[in-house]
RNA sequence: GGGCGAUUAGCUCAGUUGGUUAGAGCGCUUGCUUGACAUGCAAGAGGUCACUGGUUCAAAUCCAGUAUCGCCCACCA
């Protein structure tokens, strides 16, 4: 034990407990120590990324799990990492060569790939020394990077797996398509948004046809009527029935195109006739395989128009869409233009719009792998929390399309399939580690596919990755299926759900039992917080200006289950002001203990020496206890903070700390032992109880004040276990004496109501004699009257079963009985009397001349309304402090 | 187009299975250099629980509908 500095320097603390737990090797676990295990996975933050208000919340809520079951004596692990996150990180490497002015075309794969590498030497970390910061007790020894070499194997062993079982396959289809990245994505990646564009009616011609004879079709993308192949009507629409067989003309290019007829097409929508673009659009590129169509891609990889887009190659996109409206319009082909709304896609990394196009990629059939995860949702052994969730999950799962895994980058893991280039063979396999010939032909002539796949198809396995699968390794048996899995519900799609499937299909069970899904991080506006709108509050700065702990609280406490939580730096002071208060609370009963209390472990209480209000705090503690094991059970984790506390502040501090002044300071010597004993007791175990949500205050006040022998750390402390109102009373804490305080708090704050309505200064004592409402507690009153004084202010407190005052006196009906009020003794009354009398007199007419003002015409109409509220306000005022000392007066009767 | 969430004090939000007088933090008002703490203590003001109807002895809470805001999903060009 050693004395406590009169402030709180988190910085100084926070660093200092950070490393030695982790030389202790407290976040460590071993599989081999068995026990029963409780398993979380971080989920993997972005190599690039950077810690913000997000992570924050996330990485607390599953550090307060971790600890606290840690503390229950599970045998516990929380394995962290990184996810190599291929297009982002590729992108930060990108724009770096830029600043260079060089770009990855300059040099080798592998040169490129080095740099990639080199990068995450230097900056890779930074996110990890953050949640260091924040208190993360994460298990470095077991820290895992997607594309470490045992993550790779995984990946490499699911792929052929899969391409064995005939999930995997490469095909032409429409792919989302970035054009900045370069990649294609899969349909998760695309972010559809609405935007005001324009849909334009063009004329196409009927071939051989006369000067009216067209067909007017409606598009939101002109552009793409460069690789238009057909144009379709719906069959049963009969103001196109004559048009059936026909051959139109495409605008511009002059290309003859066919009518066809086909069910997809919504008459009531534009002219009810449709340009058919297979190559750029899907429905088109589903008509085009129905009706056996030509396939034209009229752009490049960085969607500029290509040369199969005449007149147009080489122009951007957006630039063609311009032209070619203007060059209609000069052709008179152009009917007309409308506004109108629709939902584009946009990448989810560059927010470049995505480009709809026919593309040779990699996909997984997805429905044969969605069955096994839908179905252990349905049965119950996967839970989300909030549980309106499932029908989120369900909905897609049971809508699920195939998965586009090709990506067109460098960074990530190789496609590991082989292409044979041996004349007459051009066998393609897929297989883990470099093959050395051909398995059909033998020839060693043969190249790897080119791409990489979707980060996801790493991430997807990390449950059980992270454990060594492949390899059936004593870990994976042991932590796998993990616990928990704490996410933001963004991400339900590209991750939850696929571990669901993944965890079926290769572990043949359950990746995690439950889900707590909790809410999105937005500034006080109700924006997603983001670097680029400048509205981030950097979690950093929070710790610097307050600390890691107050950071963490106020999180946690402010954050309701599953809702969304609005923060502004303000609200942090919350958590800082907390800490603060334990601190000083610490400090109090410090400076009252000659050295660390005696049988920490077990304390045994003498029920002689117990007071109603030494057998109250207990009582409220062990019920804490209790609300905190349900609160953190159903991720209620804000009722779980506020209950701690609500219990520190007002339950200990402003009650129990206040009572116990009394025989600290001059008690009797049995009566102070026993005090501190109840006070290090419960100021212990509610320590425990704060220490997953603050851990490093908690860590110094257990160092400092000599808790040290319940066990060695906090961290390391058992969990206390609620005790019912049986195994209480059998320790001294009978019930009657819990009620009993309880009604006393209640009798206190209802004459202190008193006080103030006679407007009673603080210092200024006045003498209570109260007439109980039964005996038992009479006697109980009488017993405990010293205690009372303080809290009243009072001068005496007389207890008096048949009181009834001589004169009139203010009084007040508490639960304990009727309180009456006498300042006798304690002010000269006929002084006083005087002095009030003068003041009444004074407030009286000031009251008339307000009244006065307000009544005068004049002044109410020249008058701003503020000033009349103002001038009323003031005299409502006067009105209650002519009252009061009217009041007053007569309680001096 | 489909789905989800929100609407409660000046602000930000809790409110579990319907049940006394609807709570907290911040802010505001009044008074306190009280021997742990002014990052504090005590007292106080402030609410038509978005709206309309229904169920019930009883509704912020359950049901139906309306409005506003937000989010997610979606192949009407």
């Amino acid at each position: 034990m050693s004395e406590l500095p009169k402030n709180y320097d988190p910085k100084a603390i926070e660093q200092k407990w950070y490393d030695w737990w982790c030389g202790k090797g407290f976040f460590h676990s071993e599989s081999s120590e068995g026990g029963k295990p409780y398993t979380i996975v971080i989920p993997p933050p972005n190599v690039t990324g950077i810690l913000h208000m997000g992570h924050a919340l996330n990485e607390s809520i599953q550090d307060v799990m971790v600890r606290r079951k840690r503390m229950q004596g599970f045998n516990t692990v929380w394995v962290p990492g990184t996810d190599h996150a291929g297009i982002a990180t590729q992108n930060v490497v990108e724009r770096q060569l830029r600043k260079e002015g060089k770009s990855r075309w300059d040099m080798p794969r592998e040169e490129f790939l080095n740099l990639v590498w080199e990068w995450k030497r230097q900056y890779g970390g930074t996110i990890l020394n953050q949640l260091k910061k924040l208190g993360n007790s994460c298990d470095w020894d077991r820290l895992r990077f997607t594309m470490d070499d045992g993550l790779s194997d995984a990946v490499a062993d699911v792929f052929v797996r899969l391409y064995d079982k005939k999930l995997i396959y490469r095909g032409e289809y429409i792919i989302n398509w970035c054009p900045r990245c370069g990649t294609a994505l899969s349909d998760e990646e695309s972010e559809h948004e609405t935007e005001n564009g324009h849909l334009w009616h063009i004329r196409y011609p009927v071939k051989g046809g006369r000067k009216n004879d067209y067909v007017v079709v409606a598009t939101t993308r002109p552009e793409t009527l460069l690789g238009d192949t057909a144009v379709a009507v719906n069959p049963r629409d009969e103001r196109y029935t004559k048009f059936h067989g026909k051959t139109l003309i495409l605008p511009i290019l002059n290309r003859e195109i066919p009518v066809i007829v086909d069910d997809f097409v919504d008459p009531a929508f534009g002219t009810g006739a449709v340009k058919v673009t297979p190559a750029h659009d899907p429905n088109d590129f589903d008509m085009g395989r129905r009706h056996e169509l030509p396939m034209i891609n009229v752009m490049t990889d960085a969607a500029e128009m290509n040369d199969q887009a005449g007149p147009y190659a080489g122009l951007d996109r957006f630039a063609c869409r311009a032209k070619i409206v203007a060059d209609l319009q000069a052709a008179g082909l152009l009917v007309k233009v409308e506004e109108h709304s629709h939902a584009v896609g946009h990448c989810y990394r560059c927010h470049t719009v995505i480009e709809p196009r026919l593309s040779l990629q990699w996909f997984v059939k997805m429905k044969p792998l969605a069955r096994a995860g839908i179905d252990v949702v349905k049965g119950g052994r996967v839970r989300f929390v909030p549980e309106r969730w499932t029908k989120v999950y369900l909905d897609w799962m049971e809508n699920i399309r195939d998965w586009c895994i090709s990506r067109q980058i460098w960074w990530g893991h190789r496609i590991p399939v082989f292409y044979c280039e041996a004349e007459g063979c051009l066998h393609q396999w897929a297989q883990k580690g470099k093959p050395e010939a051909c398995p059909a032909c033998g020839s060693t002539q043969f190249h790897q596919d080119p791409d990489v796949l979707d980060t996801w198809f790493s991430s997807w396995l990390w449950p059980f990755s992270v454990f060594g699968w492949p390899k059936e390794s004593d870990d994976l048996k042991f932590y796998y299926p993990t616990t928990d899995l704490v996410t933001a519900p963004d991400i339900i799609f590209f991750w939850v759900a696929r571990m669901i499937m993944a965890g079926m299909e290769f572990m043949g069970d359950i990746p995690f039992e439950r889900v707590y899904l909790h809410g999105i991080v937005r500034d006080t506006q109700g924006r997603k917080m983001s670097k680029s709108l400048g509205n981030s509050i950097d979690p950093m700065d929070i710790i610097n200006d307050f600390s890691a702990d107050a950071l963490r609280f106020s999180l946690i406490a402010l954050t309701a289950t599953g809702q969304d939580v609005y923060i502004s730096k303000e609200k942090f002071e919350l958590g800082r002001n907390f800490g603060t208060k334990i601190w000083n609370a610490a400090r109090f009963m410090q400076t009252h203990s000659d050295g660390p209390p005696a049988n920490m472990k077990d304390p045994q209480f003498q029920a002689d020496l117990l007071t109603a209000d030494d057998q109250h705090i207990l009582a409220r503690l062990h019920k804490l206890i209790g609300v905190c094991d349900e609160h953190i059970e159903r991720c209620r984790f804000n009722d779980y903070a506020k209950a701690v506390y609500e219990f520190f502040w007002h339950e200990f501090c402003d009650w129990y700390v206040e009572y116990a002044k009394q025989p600290l300071n001059g008690g009797a010597a049995d009566r102070k032992a026993e005090v501190l004993k109840v006070m290090n007791y419960v100021f212990s175990r509610a320590l425990c109880l704060l220490h997953p949500i603050m851990p490093f205050l908690t860590e110094e006040l257990w160092h400092g004040m000599g808790y040290t022998a319940i066990a060695e750390s906090i961290m390391i402390a058992p969990w206390p276990t609620a005790l019912d109102e049986n195994e209480l009373s059998t320790r001294g804490v009978q019930a009657a004496a819990v009620s009993y305080v309880d009604a006393k708090h209640a009798a206190i704050g209802l004459a202190r109501n008193l006080r103030a309505d006679y407007g009673l200064a603080p210092a200024q004592p006045a003498d209570f004699i109260l007439r109980p409402a039964n005996d038992a507690i009479g006697n109980r009153v009488r017993g405990d009257r010293a205690a009372y004084l303080p809290y009243l202010k009072a001068g005496k407190l007389e207890v008096e079963a048949d009181f009834i005052p001589a004169k009139p006196m203010p009084s007040i009906i508490t639960p304990l009985g009727t309180l009456f009020m006498s300042l006798d003794g304690h002010v000269d009354v006929a002084a006083e009397r005087r002095r009030l009398g003068e003041q009444l007199q004074k407030t009286e007419q000031e009251l008339e001349s307000v009244r006065k003002r307000l009544e005068n015409e004049n002044f109410v109409s020249r008058a701003k309304p503020e000033v009349v509220e103002q001038v009323r306000t003031r005299k409502r005022e006067l009105r209650e402090k002519c009252e009061k000392l009217t009041k007053l007066m007569e309680g001096m009767q």
